[in-house]
DNA sequence: CATGTTCATCGCAATTCACCGATTAATTCG
DNA sequence: CGAATTAATCGGTGAATTGCGATGAACATG
């Protein structure tokens, strides 16, 4: 995965109400679950809820099946283990990337 | 650590400059490295460089070390390894977070 | 076909972000 | 003490983000 496209999706997930969202989705994986059940669980208004949902939606964090009226959210697990996956990369690449040495002073 | 604890880390990883600078810093972590250094290393301003250092101290990924005229920076692995842990339960936790169901219909 | 529901999208305001050049504080050294 | 070095901070600009209410498209239903 790309420096752009992992800083893309930590941008996605760095605001509260959008990890919020995440959650609530989470917690209502089996459910009918669209931006109005959302929308209810929190303080905002409904477009302010479908701006942060497409947001999530570009990162590919979540995906959309329109159903009748409405449209059904949820979270995109095999994005979220590549994720997983590229993030853990990324702090391995970060801790102790010293070109070659035995070991600490001390 | 709280949602917003963990938005704010997450922003200050959301952007393709910042997780340069810490990569540069990864890998140099044995010699002295300045702001300066990590200013060669970009095609940017000094002071635009020093508002992203700025950013990543906040959100306490990287320390600052007065060392005479100039500081040296290093990556906070302590932190490092929580905001792993972090992560990792913050997934975990948008995996099937079905309150109690037996298995799934097919 | 008219009505109601759901929700994405369109302005719009306020705030924050990213970047820059210029300035200033701290420090070393002649 | 004066000159040089380093880097944080200030002030400014343009773009992006966050929030809102209002509008409009898509669809179900009477």
């Amino acid at each position: 995965m790309q420096d752009d496209d992992i800083a893309n999706i930590m941008r996605a997930l760095g605001h509260p109400v959008r990890l919020n969202i995440l959650r609530f989705l989470a917690s209502q994986q089996q459910r009918e679950c669209c931006c109005g059940d959302v929308t209810e669980s929190l303080p905002l208004a409904q477009s302010t809820v479908s701006q942060h949902i497409k947001v999530l939606l570009d990162a590919g964090l979540i995906e959309r099946k329109p159903h009748g009226t409405r449209n059904r959210y949820m979270i995109r697990h095999d994005r979220l283990a590549e994720i997983g996956t590229a993030f853990g990369g990324l702090l391995d690449g970060l801790n102790f990337q010293a070109p070659h040495k035995e070991a600490e002073p001390a």
